[in-house]
RNA sequence: GGCAGCGUAGCUCAGUGGUAGAGCAGGGGAAUCAUAAUCCCUUGGUCGGGGGUUCAAAUCCCUCCGCUGCUACCA
């Protein structure tokens, strides 16, 4: 059977994560696992929060929480949010993890063995007042190029500049605003990434047909630029700890860098996963490492600004190992949201939010508007109007209105049963053989990660239904030949199943819900893989149907104009 | 500054050498089962500007303009 291991970037765990969040990893993620186990492939799924860093410390601080009840605290949102967005993870896991903590340890100490890291001295700003160094993004100043005095350690905002703390004129802490900074030495951990480039490049190279142009190029870029070593530890509190064996404890007291254990957390969880199963060590080892695992196919869903720790640092980590670790072969990198004109913005509360957006609409509503919209080629825009549009013509009048008419007459004119009579015709064959070539088309778009195609075929589907029930006209045909109607109703009612079948991986709960007027439905309904000659003439004649209430509302300006209100753009970034 | 992506119909986007496309919006018609939902027909573009290569360019090359992103301690 057909092993497919799929892994969404996984978002820090500090605060609700924004739309452009969940369309550029999760939920693509998502949609394509459930497309998976449809099919019978087996399929695991793996998310995770990210627990570590500067600014999760921070954060904690200015709540006045310990980092770790503020981590308990996100997570279980977080977790929560996802489940109610139908993201069906067989592993929400926790990069704080003491599974993602041995793993990190061990390859770090292959790492070391290996003689690919080695301790550097650099200079880094401290503050005797916040009795921390501080991350050069928490050092601001005057910067010595444009004179802008908000000017970040790393970089002016102003004159986007690159900068290093030690130029800023006047410097201080973002944190406290303490005026005490110093430069001091301090030892890290450097990763030798420069000795990578070749086996970096070529396999890249052999990824150029099967992933985005977006992510070859940024992965090249890297290399093109120069391959740097990176610093892999850092001065912080909240990390995992780098262990004192590793260059004869010189790093004490020092954590690792964020993204280094962070791509570690995609094993990391499948261990939670089988521990919390208690599944044993071999099953979740032969998803990532050594023979079991030639067989798996790894995809990873991400937003762009995650694609050179997933195409350079992640895959040199694994390949420094010297060990069978799987890497990744189907890399799908995504562009940006954009919200009526500007960037979404988690700090400046700008955009709709997972929370907000499921207290005014659906799950399904956003799912689908999101994947028909995802932002592949380029950076997509979201308006309160197109999103409107797209929901009611889409999915309430060309989806929902079809199995609402279909149902509602079936019930009217045929006591809400499938009706028996009459034989399938001409016309049911030219539509069989219309879904037969729209439905492998679907199937080549999901398996091809083409979303954004995927659901126009979805759409087309739709039409194609609509369009037959017109040609076939069985409220005309009624009056005077109640067979030729009954093939028509029955017809309807096939495709009204099918649709059940084929939305499920975007829209799990609207599918269910249109599944259920024909029938009752598995937890995981099957992909619809035989022809559809068979496929829609399975209905059992005389079986009675649950016609559903209004599938999908149908979005009112008034509401339009109340969510724009309510949550503000309009432009300003 | 450097690099990358993008620029195609009013809007959102397909289209990598061979007669400019889809959906939505707009216009006309049909139908009346249905959430006034559907179906058919249709208006609409010198493919950001300019130059070049070619029998042929939205597509390849050069150049300019605009938007967006990245630029390694923000993830």
């Amino acid at each position: 059977m057909k092993r497919v291991l799929i892994t969404s970037a996984i978002p820090s765990v500090n605060g609700v994560k924004h739309l452009g969040n969940l369309v550029g990893s999760m939920l693509p993620a998502d949609v394509f696992a459930r497309f998976c186990r449809a099919r019978g492939y087996d399929t695991l799924s793996i998310c995770a929060t990210d627990e570590h860093g500067a600014p999760i410390e921070l954060a904690a601080a200015e709540d006045g929480i310990a980092v770790k009840e503020y981590c308990d605290k996100w997570h279980a949102v977080q977790k929560d949010l996802g489940d109610r967005f139908g993201l069906s993870w067989d592993h929400f896991g926790r990069s704080s993890s003491p599974q993602n903590r041995a793993l990190t340890e061990h390859f770090a100490r292959a790492l070391w063995k290996n003689g690919l890291l080695e301790v550097r001295t650099t200079k880094q700003a401290y503050s005797a007042t916040d009795g921390r160094f501080l991350p050069d993004r928490y050092v601001i100043g005057t910067c010595p190029h444009c004179g802008y005095d908000r000017a970040r350690g790393d970089q002016c905002e102003n004159c986007t500049r690159v900068l290093d703390p030690i130029d800023l004129i006047d410097p201080r802490s973002a944190v406290s605003g303490a005026r005490d900074i110093e430069i001091r030495d301090s030892q890290h951990l450097f990763l030798k990434q420069s000795k990578f480039v070749d086996k970096l490049r070529a396999w890249i190279a052999g990824h150029v047909h099967d992933w985005p142009v977006l992510v070859t190029s940024i992965a090249n870029k890297w290399l093109d630029e120069g391959l740097q070593d990176r610093g892999i530890t850092r001065d912080l509190e909240w990390g995992i700890p780098v262990p004192d064996d590793i260059a004869g404890g010189q790093l004490k007291g020092k954590v690792f860098y964020v993204w280094f254990d962070a791509p570690i957390e995609y094993i990391g969880a499948t261990k939670e996963w089988a521990d919390k199963n208690s599944l044993g060590d071999d099953a979740w080892r032969d998803w990532w490492y050594g023979d079991k695992a030639k067989d798996v196919t790894y995809f990873e869903f991400m937003g762009k600004d995650n694609v050179p720790f997933h195409t350079i640092i992640f895959p040199a980590m694994i390949m420094g190992t010297g060990e069978p670790w799987k890497l990744v072969d189907r890399l799908k990198g995504f562009n940006y949201i954009n919200y009526d004109g500007g960037k979404f913005s988690t700090s400046g509360k700008r955009g709709l939010f997972m929370d907000s957006a499921l207290e005014i609409l659906p799950a399904d509503y956003w799912r689908y508007y999101l994947m028909a919209n995802a932002p592949e080629s380029s950076d997509s825009n979201f308006t309160w109007e197109h999103f409107a549009g797209v929901i009611n013509k889409d999915l309430a009048d060309v989806l929902g209105n079809f199995v609402n008419r279909v149902t509602k007459f079936c019930v009217a004119r045929f006591d809400g049963k499938v009706p028996s009579e009459g034989v399938y015709g001409e016309d049911e064959n030219a539509l069989c053989a219309e879904l037969d070539r729209r439905v492998a088309q679907y199937t080549d778009y999901l398996e091809a990660l083409e979303f954004r195609k995927a659901l126009g075929e979805l759409r087309a589907i739709w039409v194609a239904a609509n369009e037959y029930i017109t040609r076939s006209a069985p409220w005309t045909h009624f009056k005077n030949d109640r067979a030729q109607a009954a093939v028509g109703i029955r017809m309807g009612l096939n495709l009204v199943h099918l649709f059940g079948h084929l939305a499920w991986p975007v829209m799990p709960n609207a599918a269910r819900a249109i599944h259920h007027a024909i029938q009752d439905s598995p937890p995981v309904i099957p992909w619809p893989d035989e022809p559809m000659k068979e496929f829609l003439d399975q209905l059992e004649p005389g079986q009675a149907i649950n016609p559903p209430d209004v599938l999908f509302a149908k979005i009112t300006d008034e509401q339009v104009a109340d969510w724009q209100l309510r949550f503000g753009g309009m432009g300003e970034s």
